[in-house]
DNA sequence: TTGTAGGCGTTATCAC
DNA sequence: GTGATAACGCCTACAA
């Protein structure tokens, strides 16, 4: 920059004007400025800039993991509505797991981050303390509810009885629901569970245990390994309800290994509405939650309060459809 | 830092030296500073120690988007790769488009990041001169053989040599390819086409242009529309290899709605082996290129650049397998 | 083994 | 409108 001044022949401080566009130069000045910094290929340096301003141009997205297809597309969201809010995101992997979620929160990247996106999956009501922090945070899903950050979510109960309804309109009776996490009251597993149950009562279909099947992580192998557990267990079934596209689409893995007819003999609906879902074997049902406008609306908040938006904590929910496909077609 | 060395008696440089885990330090100094840390909650400011050393912890990752099941993939696995070895990662899109990767490798974030791993889609031979940059890089791919900069790729023609071959020693003859690219001769598609084309060569079996279909990018959907143009030509067809498994995943979609046995009638091999192809119905041969081993060999060569290893530009060809599975088993 | 001085490249302040 | 100067917080000499 020194340079620059030099062979512009103005002081340093007006090339920083330049450079940030300052309205009230000159024309000539500018002109000037502008020259020499093409003559010496001149590079502002960021990071003098950062420690100057306190800022980074980096904003934080912490998630399970990319290959999880959900949250790839959730980071190509992500990523794009921050080019076009002129930042950059560095991702940060939580494999799900509460210890790293909770380091997510503290560690010594945070410093190199102006605020954070974070989508949990393992953290509880009971780690609300941990969120308590002092740069922007803008929490992704239902997890955790009433703290003092941002919340952009979808409504996962609704939306889950919206997609076991859709299940009851073909005639299903009989309908399963796999990848349930017994013992939580909060996050999308029991809400979803939730909006299914609201479903049921809503027309009168007695809710039988049997059809609930346990599953851990919500991978393709899990929804393999719950729908053959189903199976197995001699229960009578019409439908599944996959708590999510992967688990869905590992149903339909076991349901066609077993020569099992979908939709004819079972029905398959999923909910998050990936790519693979409008590529399966039959295609998918599922639930679209507005995965672009959950991104584009968590960069908007976090940004604005990165920008000192003082305003108070929003909880933004997003629009949801129902996508219906030919393993839900009759 | 001033505030530490206050606190623990000692001078700045000496706090310094604790937290960069300088070796000759009395234990009781050290302690007596990390005693004064833990008071004052002292965060080390990562902005300063960039200004000063001229170093981020910041890779660039740049690949084509993270929608694509391979690239977000790839993307976890350099996540994994970067945290092991102690560097975070910063990920930007640049949607196959030529100019959005020409823009990639001169944007201004090159001052955020220590060094870039770059994944190419659109870059050919004519954009050698663009890749001469003089920060360090690691290519991904085959598309620009022999510039100076280390390159880490698997061996595309041997590796589509070998998944032609397994389905012709499946008795297949009549072996279709989808995603072909005409004119190019460099980049995936065409070493692949390389490979398919010897494979072909080899067991005395004449290359039919009819079996070779175009398709732009590697989508789900191209491979589906391929398959399409491919059927209604009326050529015969016993086999279809898509050149990645998104491709593939297409193809068995179109075949499944056509009412078509794979593999009966058609086997099908991908390319990628990624986690979708696991979990397709039928399940998808494929070529497993060696994905985890591709990113830790960027992740290590990149850092050892960082780190000003000298060392003459390196090639790194990774290792493939022929995956079988349902959709060419007999 | 520890302390002191100076500068990394910007931007903010406040004159002019 | 533009310029001089002082921080921002750290690390690398070099000295003690």
């Amino acid at each position: 920059m020194h340079d620059v001044a030099k062979l512009a022949g103005v002081s340093v401080k007006t090339v920083s004007n330049v450079v940030n566009d300052y309205p009230h130069i000159r024309p000539a000045t500018r002109e000037k400025v502008e020259k020499a910094i093409a003559e010496l290929d001149y590079k502002m340096n960021i990071s003098a800039r950062n420690l100057r301003q306190g800022r980074t141009g980096i904003i934080g997205l912490a998630l399970p993991e990319l290959s999880l297809p959900y949250f790839a597309e959730l980071a190509d969201s992500v990523i794009r509505a921050a080019e076009a809010r002129g930042v950059v995101v560095l991702i940060e992997q939580t494999g799900a797991d509460r210890q790293h979620e909770l380091e997510v929160l503290t560690s010594e990247r945070r410093q190199l981050t102006d605020g954070l996106i974070f989508s949990p999956l393992a953290l509880g009501p009971e780690d609300t303390e941990a969120l308590k922090v002092d740069y922007p945070l803008v929490v992704l899903g239902e997890r955790i509810f009433g703290g003092d950050w941002d919340h952009v979510t979808m409504n996962n109960v609704e939306a889950a009885r919206a997609a076991t309804q859709h299940l009851i309109d073909q005639g299903r009776r009989r309908i399963a629901v796999i990848g349930a996490h017994a013992g939580e009251t909060m996050g999308s597993a029991a809400l979803r569970l939730l909006g299914y149950q609201a479903a049921l009562a809503a027309n009168g279909i007695p809710m039988d245990p049997s059809l609930v099947v346990e599953g851990g992580l919500w991978h393709r192998a899990t929804g393999a390994d719950c729908t053959t557990r189903l199976l197995e267990s001699g229960t009578t079934v019409d439908a599944i309800f996959g708590l999510n596209d992967a688990l869905a689409l590992g149903a339909l893995h076991t349901l066609h290994a077993r020569r099992i007819d979908v939709p004819g003999e079972i029905a398959v609906i999923g909910f998050d509405d990936i790519e693979d879902a409008s590529y399966s074997s039959p295609t998918l049902s599922t639930i679209a939650p507005g995965r672009e406008q959950i991104a584009a609306t968590a960069v908007e908040q976090l940004v604005a309060r990165i920008g000192g938006d003082g305003e108070p904590f929003r909880r933004v929910v997003s629009d949801f459809e129902v996508v219906e496909r030919e393993s839900t077609r009759v």
